[in-house]
DNA sequence: ATTGTCAATTGACAATTGCGAAATATCATT
DNA sequence: AATGATATTTCGCAATTGTCAATTGACAAT
């Protein structure tokens, strides 16, 4: 909870009063590996900050296979941002990878605390712009990389995070299948 | 400048006089292209709204060599918000592929408008929002398709902008050298 | 017309990665 | 311990893409 009013402090001011009443509005709750927070064609009616486990963003083709965008871990809000905000339809899955636990705020405490709080909006939209632009540049970069570099960046960069997940999920995200990665995992270590 | 406005307002609502306030505060300026409308390592002074022209937003590897992460065009905001909006120094360059034509807003003035308009950065957080969301949903895709692929989608949702732009920028936002966006299109055509 | 410059194409070859199938490994359940 | 389900590894081969170098094309300056 505390780790929740620091990671927002990190994005504008709050007093203490203000920090209470987010706290007050925040509930725990647990979601089981395997199901989902949110998906694709549903409005997303909470938004949550993880504060156990691995989720993933992603999506599904004609076939069924699926595609991961990006991972979620602990000390990040986790939401399809857009649907929200803007109660759209989400355009994507959120998938638990491992049993989770983060804080929910309901889209209706949410907007009340856009209300009370001035400089709520602010601070969450920064996050989201600096959140997403982290995702897009990193994305655009593996994009001009070969499957080894994207593995290696992955490893310095999510260290331990690799344990935690699938490597089918991580292939996905890597952009390559399953038996490459495989090859690259054996050529590394 | 009606399209300015028309844009704005797709984001949020505006009165006639909020209107009027946003056009006395933008400028016309003009870049040449090859130059650059913003540079990494630089805070980003201004924000400007495309109306004439092709941006393209890239970065530099060691080896001088220039990768494209994205175009800007006709009728979208071009700028490094995070940079913009926190004094940060950009992280990439935005430069005019062709010679371009924009309206300007100065921080000086954003910051006006965001003081004069409620609603003002609400419109620029959706924008921003809406608009990352999809640039990362589409290099999240390019990465698990194949440059065939890639190309055809860009042909099918950027008519015309092939023709626009240098081949090579083009293959650098694709992922694909020169060469082989070369063999593509001759296939393809 | 000629030259120079830069962009785009082409070709030969090498490296990477995908694909499909089979073999192992891992894990949960009984 | 045995079973079954799922995940991961491995293999051979095919397809894709990169690299490097040479050629061609377009266009501006002389």
């Amino acid at each position: 909870m505390e780790e929740l009013i620091n990671y927002l402090l990190q994005f504008g001011q709050l007093n203490e009063s203000q920090c209470a009443l987010i706290q007050l509005k925040a509930h725990r709750k647990k979601i089981k590996k395997g199901t989902y927070f949110s998906e694709a064609g549903k409005v997303a009616r909470n938004i949550g900050y993880v504060t156990d486990g691995v989720f993933r963003i992603c999506y599904y083709s004609k076939t069924g296979e699926s595609f991961t965008r990006y991972f979620v871990y602990e000390n990040r809000f986790v939401a399809d941002i857009n649907s929200f905000i803007d109660e759209l339809p989400s355009a994507e899955y959120i998938e638990a990878v491992t049993d989770c636990e983060i804080l929910v705020f309901s889209k209706k405490d949410f907007t009340e605390l856009s209300l009370t709080i001035p400089g709520w909006s602010d601070i969450f939209s920064k996050i989201t712009s600096y959140v997403m632009e982290n995702k897009m540049r990193a994305s655009s970069n593996m994009l001009v990389q070969d499957a080894q570099t994207r593995y290696l960046h992955f490893l310095e960069h999510y260290p331990g995070l690799t344990n935690r997940i699938p490597q089918l999920m991580l292939a996905s995200y890597l952009g390559i299948t399953a038996s490459s990665l495989s090859r690259i995992r054996k050529t590394i270590v």
